[in-house]
RNA sequence: GGAUCCUUAGCUCAGCCGGUUAGAGCGUCCGGUUUACAUCCGGAAGGUCGUAGGUUCGAGUCCUACAGGAUCCACCA
């Protein structure tokens, strides 16, 4: 043996033969135990959190499966929706191209090959740390028999009347062309100046002044005195787009104190204001767009038409204020906007037609599990979280105006719904846009859809939900759903489209699920209720939500700010070991982790110190063994001393295996981690070993201290726990992680 | 505005179903190399466990208030 550890002569070695063993593999019988791996961005290579989430999943794997449970860990990767459209749409830009040059069959093709180009990084990273799941099972989100599960998923939904269409303001990103659910809308503060403008015969503050063509009412606090005469009136407002009537109206939820307590109403562009519309529709007029879904102002704004928002804003300022409309402007007004989560884009509430799921008969399903227990959440203060969520959850909003998905089973007869928008390539490669209806007079419909890029039905559109065409005649929505649609029935899904048909009944509800905390709401919740609703069952029985990693000052890892730490650069230098100890070790649920290179030197030491203990323990091992051999037992070694000594280790020793099995069974990894690094290291190298030089404790009792310390470090440390192992004298199974978890 | 969490050695953090002298890693200081490991060993310094109350025979560990910090959520135009 060498003097040193050397991670990189053993780990590809070693894993090798742990998967030509077929241990990753679930064994026939014994207890089920699983674990569904979150399903990494297949189009993303690792970065340090998906190394912690491997190795807290792979230390439940190994662990149970030590235990002798029958351990299934299943992988899959995740198409990633918005997230990869939108790389994808970079490296077009970088083209000199845009996604409006294609139809969305060949889009969605492209997007696939430049996917699957990708998609082998993440899972052979994976492997270089250590993850002993059974990649022969592994799923893709898109994969046929997914898409199909999702989809009836949907008609079930629907069947059950679950599911609506409806317009109402969604979040959208006119830069990603697409809405978005609340929960992907980052809200962030910013100056927003405060214009207080003459309106009639009011003064109003606004930070929108560009939405003001868009308006349909003015609106007051019923009990403010200075308005009360106006309440219910007309009133005639002459504005930069000529003169406009509008009704004033009365409402509590406008704050007199804030401006001048008049508020316009914009019910096309503001939340708020939309919901005042669908308390007063009696008296106010519907959602009137002045913003189109490409960012700008269309032809309901006049001169301004064509302009993006902010450009408009600027201009009606500006005329506002040379014609003397503009009372006064407050400059350093604050206030939150929301913007998308992935580019950043200031999000504009636009009117659209979508598809929501009712969540509230769902939710309460959820909300009564989680009160009995049949899910418990590990991580601090979560199950808290996540119980409030359950009870204001809004409908979800699953519609997204991207390819990259899969497709809502939504078709429309084309004959019946000729006002149903479509945006298609001709054959000559021309974007033509118009309403069915028009456009069937100069196009076949094999033609329209053949290079069908969008389309957008009115609420009144009749549709029909089937997972396949009902018919010649029919165009199918071009909306996708939301990704989390799909991965919140990914426990069941995986499990029921397995090649092996007993999976679904031998490991649902799975054991453990294990993920970040930032997703617990966009995943984990919607898997609870979804997984309720489709089988009865909870999904998983347990939850264990780790921390963000952060650099060793604690500040979070960008690339910006450069303090990004690649994992497998970390493994090259120092092994994955190193890697996964120094990311578990005390860590605890719920709560972020700092690692620095530090950390990772020390736990690489920890291997070193593992691979140097082994080494002295076999070489003292086998010269005792050649003097019992030759008939001369070492005088040291002999009497009742030694008897006494090594009956105190198996003793202690037992205590150690208790303490660190009973830490792993209450889901604390990161004091497990602890623990066997404490004894290995200060009981069993400082102590134990130094006795035995001093002939106290024999080289027997030593040996077998160092199988069982090697089980217990395995599930941490794999690659170095098995490289020594394969030193030691057979005596038991070939591999450590075939080997039984000491009792 | 609401919610959750945190405050323990110089730094980063464990420990908390309450129970003898409060732990680790890194760092600091002193000493050590006749072969398991200098990626090491032995030893030392360093903490009134945020503040103030309370419960208790006994509290970093439970409760309350306060202070400071972090994160998440929220429609004041």
């Amino acid at each position: 043996m060498d003097k040193r550890y050397q991670p990189d002569l053993f780990e590809d070695k070693i894993y090798r033969d742990w998967e030509k063993s077929g241990t990753f593999t679930p064994k026939a019988k014994g207890e089920a135990y699983s674990i569904i791996m979150p399903p990494p961005n297949a189009n993303d290579p690792l970065h340090i959190g998906h190394a912690c989430f491997v190795t807290l999943e792979d230390i439940y794997a190994r662990f149970e499966r030590m235990r002798g449970k029958s351990v299934l860990w299943l992988p899959g990767t995740d198409h990633a929706g918005i997230e990869t459209q939108y790389v994808f749409e970079k490296r077009l830009k970088k083209e000199g191209k845009s996604r409006f040059d294609f139809d969305r069959g060949t889009l969605y093709r492209m997007i696939w090959d430049y996917v699957e180009e990708n998609s082998g990084t993440a899972i052979k990273q994976m492997k270089k740390l250590g993850a002993s799941a059974d990649w022969s099972r592994t799923k893709f989100t898109l994969d046929k028999d997914v898409v199909a599960m999702v989809v009836d998923t949907f008609k079930k939904l629907y069947d059950d009347g679950l599911v609506y269409r409806e317009v109402r303001l969604v979040n959208y990103c006119t830069s990603c062309g697409t809405a978005f659910s609340n929960l992907e809308v980052k809200h962030v503060e910013r100056v927003s100046p405060l214009y207080y403008m003459k309106y009639g015969p009011f003064t109003l503050a606004t930070t929108r002044p560009e939405t003001k063509f868009g308006d349909t009412a003015i609106e007051v606090h019923p009990d403010d005195k200075r308005y009360q005469k106006w309440i219910g009136q007309e009133v005639e407002v002459k504005g930069l787009a000529g003169k406009f009537k509008m009704r004033v109206i009365a409402d509590r939820r406008v704050d007199r104190k804030f401006g001048t307590g008049v508020v316009k109403v914009t019910p096309a562009h503001d939340f708020n204001d939309f919901d005042v519309y669908l308390k007063h529709k009696k008296e106010v007029p519907g959602p009137k767009q002045v913003i189109g879904f490409d960012g700008r102002m269309n032809q309901l704004a006049g001169k301004y038409q064509g302009l993006k928002v902010m450009e408009a804003r600027k201009a009606v300022v500006a005329d506002l204020t040379k014609r003397g409309l503009m009372e006064k402007v407050d400059e350093t007004y604050r206030n939150t906007i929301g913007v998308c989560y992935r580019c950043g884009t200031t999000i504009e509430p636009l009117p659209l037609p979508q598809f929501y799921i009712k969540v509230k008969p769902l939710t309460q399903r959820a909300l009564r599990a989680l009160k009995e227990k049949k899910v418990k959440i590990f991580g601090a203060g979560y199950d808290k979280i996540l119980n409030h969520w359950l009870k204001s959850l809004d409908d979800w909003n699953v519609s997204r105006q991207i390819v990259w998905g899969i497709r809502l089973p939504i078709w429309y007869e084309a004959d019946k719904n000729p006002e149903v928008e479509v945006k298609f390539l001709n054959k000559d490669k021309k974007l033509i846009s118009d309403q069915v209806g028009e456009l069937l007079k100069n196009y076949s419909l094999a033609e329209i859809k053949r290079g069908l890029q969008s389309l957008r039905a009115p609420l009144t559109a009749k549709f029909t939900v089937s997972p396949t065409s009902p018919g010649e005649n029919f165009l199918q929505e071009t909306d996708t759903f939301d990704t989390w649609f799909s991965s919140s029935q990914w426990p069941l899904v995986t499990l029921k489209t397995s090649r092996f048909k007993d999976d679904f009944k031998r490991f649902y509800p799975t054991s453990l699920m294990e993920t970040a905390y930032d997703i617990l709401i966009f995943w984990v919740m919607r898997m609870l209720f979804m997984g309720l609703y489709l089988t009865g069952k909870v999904p998983f029985e347990k939850v264990y939500l780790h921390g963000l990693i952060r650099d060793e000052k604690g500040q979070k890892m960008s690339k910006s700010k450069g303090n990004v730490v690649d994992p497998v650069e970390v493994i090259q230098k120092y092994g994955a070991d190193a890697l996964r100890m120094a990311l578990v070790i005390r860590s605890t649920a719920g709560r972020d982790k700092n690692v620095g290179d530090d950390d990772i030197r020390g736990m690489r030491n920890l291997t070193n110190k593992i691979w140097n203990a082994a080494r002295f323990v076999i070489v003292s091992n086998n010269t005792h063994s050649e003097h019992s051999r030759s008939g001369v037992a070492p005088a040291a070694h002999s009497g009742s001393d030694s008897d006494l000594k090594d009956e105190k280790f198996k003793k202690e020793l037992s205590g150690v295996v208790k303490q660190i099995t009973d830490q792993l069974e209450a889901m604390k990894p990161g004091l497990a981690a602890e623990t066997v690094y404490f004894y290995f290291w200060h009981w069993f190298c400082d102590e134990c070993i130094e006795q035995n030089k001093q002939g106290k404790i024999s080289p027997l009792a030593l040996i077998k201290g160092l199988r069982v310390f090697l089980k217990l470090l395995h599930p941490f440390v794999p690659f170095v726990t098995e490289a020594v192992w394969r030193q030691l004298p057979k005596t038991e199974e070939k591999l450590l992680i075939g080997a039984q978890w000491p009792a």
